[in-house]
DNA sequence: GTGAAAGCGCTAACAG
DNA sequence: CTGTTAGCGCTTTCAC
């Protein structure tokens, strides 16, 4: 068999079919396709009736090799499972659609394979990539975008633009009002090691405990882990050994598993502990009490970013962006327990 | 400018260019990459060298268009954010990378085209198809798909093949489990025209109501609906006007919504208003009370579809598989409120 | 084992 | 507006 005769069997149309059957030449079929108004109004209408009778559409891959384009855009979600992401694929989704492409969603959690590699692997079919996941290290990340147009969700790195909602002002926020309730000794959640914006919470939490240290309030930071229900849950009881009345998580899935550790370990939240969130995803709404929370606007994030892919691969230098969250106290915060 | 210039500044590295600099012909480059076995191991290692010193990697739109393959799979979900799919797509990804491919995902909720559409963009760059949604008029659904190997999760066509979980057995029982609380009258959220499931569960329960005449149960069938959260808020008080005692919910997703909704009409569940959800995601775990429902195993589903396009794939014929939900009365149903 | 050459299906100069 | 022609980068016979 000759190269490409995979479809020999079922003569698949083409352009040259169609052409010929049209005693037209192929380049004038093509050009129905691709720039109709460049082929006169009764031409193109018999070709594409001939197309919509034979089945026909113009394949994708053959017009990708001679462009150069894909009409496809990736996004690397870090956990399509936490609840945070999937209001961010719909948004981002919605307009890549806008734009006429669509989405190839990369998990990277799914495949038990570095995320870089995943990345490697598709980064040949897309214009363009989306990365909402931090766990690729930098280096590793850069080359295996290549040169490939990239905006980044919640990370920062040099080079390359992004959107970003660290909230570190809500977090502030959300830490004062765990004092004003009288809590004095609060455990921080450190999530993954990776998380940019873990990072950043992390830091501006660290230095308010500083200067709250007058005031006898005591940060005790855990393990760096990654976020998830399950997570949360298993790790409730080692989070609060030390005696602490607060937790500050890293986010809504994963606090909703700590309430759950705590609810099994016989503890009451807030009666007994407080938990903030973060990202106010419907799970912590859907809660008895509500739970205390940052938001975080996903789909807002994702929209953003395919704003700003597109002018990447438009070729124009776009400035990195951040977003602001919000706290929003609800039923997971209050007072601490008098001993 | 000629075609496919596209690349022409940066001067792409291809096996023409490797094999220039090695002095071999692209057909031994090629052949290191794609058929490594049939090049000797001393002139491979040169050319995965020097390949790797170049960042090069083949082409996948040109393999694709040599070949007809394209190592990508389509999965079209009906709605992203509804906590059903996200673990589901999880499982997708992850059959699919076992096997070397990626997953290319579709929301049919989110580009306000229709479904058929969608799958047309994109069914000439993918492998096979897994359809998790509801929403395309068969014929429509066959004209797009064309000859791509598809496979129907939640749905059944004739001619394709499908995994299924309409979980009939267990509805029947959470119909009874109603009863027995002393319900009689109970509304029956049907969710969208278009799923088949749910058209398998209304039936069911059509005919479980008739067989439970003698006993004054009465089934009120509400409008058919699309299954979210907010819908379940919005005419929770509408389903409850025709004074029944219970609801049984498309899922739980638009149960969360439905209790909600009742919550804001000064409602309790399960006090004055018993509520069934379906699905069993971890939505429902985490209210309080926890979500009575009925188990839908979506990352199963999800696996046995890629297992079945594999199958497919290789040309064999598979047959449909129908899959067990299971009863897990929990704490939104009660006994009924005495008036 | 390796090379030469044709072909996958389309686009985009270029010339009319 | 339409046709001719040369690619896009790879795979795969076939011959050596």
């Amino acid at each position: 068999m000759r190269a490409g005769e995979h479809a020999s069997s079922t003569q698949e149309t083409t352009i040259y079919s169609l052409a010929e059957e049209l005693s037209l030449s192929p380049s004038t079929v093509s050009r129905a396709f691709s720039r109709p108004d460049l082929v006169r109004a009764s031409v193109r209408e018999r070709i594409l009736a001939l197309a919509e009778k034979k089945g026909y559409a113009p394949s994708r891959v053959a017009r990708s090799l001679a462009t150069g384009r894909h009409g496809l855009i990736g996004l690397l979600v870090g956990d399509i499972t936490n609840p945070f992401f999937p209001p961010l694929v719909r948004a981002v989704e919605h307009a890549v659609n806008v734009i006429g492409s669509g989405v190839l969603l990369l998990d990277a959690r799914s495949g038990g394979r570095p995320e870089h590699e995943l990345i490697r692997q598709v980064i040949g079919s897309v214009d363009g990539m989306i990365m909402a996941s931090p766990w690729a290290p930098t280096p590793q990340l850069l080359g295996a975008i290549g040169t490939t147009p990239t905006v980044l969700i919640n990370r920062a790195v040099r080079g390359l633009p992004s959107v970003t909602c660290h909230a570190v002002e809500a977090h502030l926020e959300a830490a004062d009002h765990l004092v004003s309730l009288g809590h004095r000794k609060i455990l921080l959640d450190r999530g993954p090691a990776e998380s940019w914006v873990a990072q950043r919470r992390i830091a501006a939490l660290r230095t308010w405990a500083e200067a709250r240290r007058g005031d006898r309030v005591e940060l005790i930071e855990g393990r760096r882990r990654q976020a998830s229900h399950t997570r949360g849950r298993n790790q409730a009881a080692e989070m609060v050994a030390d005696g602490v009345s607060a937790i500050i998580s890293i986010d809504d899935y994963t606090a909703a598993g700590i309430i759950e550790g705590l609810a099994g370990m016989g503890l009451d939240v807030p009666g007994d502990i407080s938990v903030v969130g973060c990202d106010d995803v419907l799970l912590g709404q859907v809660m008895t009490p509500q739970l205390t929370t940052i938001s975080v606007p996903g789909p807002e994030l994702g929209g953003i970013a395919v704003d700003m892919l597109n002018r990447r691969m438009a070729g124009e230098k776009v400035p990195s962006i951040s977003l602001d969250g919000q706290f929003l106290p609800r039923g997971t915060t209050g007072p601490v327990r008098a001993r």
